[in-house]
DNA sequence: TAAGCGTGGAC
DNA sequence: TGTCCAAGCTT
């Protein structure tokens, strides 16, 4: 292949056709840094309020640096991957404490911050500092695999470097910024997982698997088994101030810190399910619960587990001791995954 | 290395 | 409804 024609009309395909996206508006780092942590398994489309939001409440490495814990999760409020923002939130204290607010220009000071892997590290040398090196992500991996055809399994982690080593070698080195974000912009708009859009593609007579007429095939990809189902009933519990009990998740693990209602795991041939909640909160809360009602079912799927939850609502006539009363208005200060707003919904429907 | 970690859209 | 994701990282 001829690297040279290959980098031209990749990158004079990339001027005509990109997006006009948000952080695509300078090369400010902070603004790239925080696009890049967003898109990490996020669609675009998905992304770009959230990155609007996030830029008003925190423009500067200064405001995110300085922003409290619950805001900063508020942010983050139904985009997933939560540790994602927590992350960020202890790499951007770190620049603004150690790097004078300055995001670090080299791989070995940029990788040590949390949350930045080898794909975000090599995306903001490039993207915002003009450096050549590789920034490999799903679609650089499925554009060269039919470009190259390379037929490792990208679902193996020891992969990417076989992909590293090959965009090191073609990479445009007068500009390594636009070269790495038209890889991705072609393999978003044209090189596809599915339906490739081979016929205009502007380097299909270079693209090795478009010659053979394998694009459907490549790239090798393993697939992820699919997790199993918990279930668990949860109760929205009212006081006579008609204030919700909602408490806050683990530390770690699945969306830690976020808030719940009280919930606990039964089994899934459980009966006498109502029972077993009011056993199981007078224990935890040590508070009566009357008016037990059903008010429907919530099912999630998580990446890699299923949620299956009972739904009941309930009141108490004394506030129980432990446990965080809040009035509605203040919920929505609150950091609230989706299949608890879910089950909030129920709430709110049979009230 | 493989598993854990969210969500909503496409087919 | 089920499957496969989408600009990955941590442990």
């Amino acid at each position: 292949m001829n690297i040279n024609k290959f980098q031209i009309e990749l990158l004079q395909w990339y001027e005509l056709n990109h997006r006009q996206l948000p952080w695509r508006l300078n090369k400010d780092p902070y603004r790239i840094l925080v696009s890049e942590i967003m898109l990490q398994q996020t669609r675009v489309e998905t992304v770009i309020p959230y990155y609007e939001r996030f830029m008003n409440w925190f423009p500067t490495v200064k405001d995110f640096a300085e922003a409290e814990e619950e805001k900063i999760l508020k942010s983050w409020e139904g985009l997933g991957y939560y540790s994602r923002v927590r992350n960020l939130h202890s790499a951007i204290k770190e620049v603004s404490e150690f790097y004078e607010g300055k995001i670090p220009n080299t791989k070995e000071d940029i990788s040590k911050l949390k949350g930045i892997g080898p794909y975000t590290a090599g995306a903001v040398l490039s993207i915002a500092y003009d450096k050549p090196e590789p920034a490999v992500d799903g679609n650089v991996m499925r554009v060269y695999s039919r470009i190259f055809k390379i037929q490792e399994d990208i679902a193996k982690p020891a992969t990417r470097k076989i992909f590293e080593k090959k965009v090191h070698d073609t990479i445009s080195n007068e500009d390594p910024s636009t070269f790495n974000q038209a890889l991705m912009e072609l393999g978003a708009l044209i090189c596809t997982p599915t339906s490739p859009k081979c016929l205009i593609c502007p380097i299909n007579d270079q693209c090795q698997a478009f010659i053979e007429g394998i694009q459907d095939q490549l790239p090798i990809k393993t697939k992820m088994k699919k997790g199993k189902t918990i279930h668990y009933v949860s109760v929205v519990v009212e006081n006579e101030n008609g204030e919700l009990l909602i408490q806050k998740r683990a530390s770690k693990g699945l969306l830690a810190g976020l808030w719940e209602f009280p919930n606990y795991e039964i089994k899934e041939s459980e009966t006498q399910i109502s029972t077993q909640l009011i056993l199981d909160f007078e224990e935890q809360y040590n508070g009566k619960l009357i008016d037990i009602k059903p008010i429907g079912t919530v099912k999630h799927k998580f990446s890699h587990l299923t949620w299956e939850v009972q739904v009941f609502s309930a009141q108490v006539l004394q506030n129980v001791k432990e446990g965080l009363w809040v009035s509605e208005k203040e919920l929505a200060t609150y950091t609230l995954p989706i299949p608890v707003q879910k089950m909030y919904e129920l709430y709110v429907y049979h009230k």
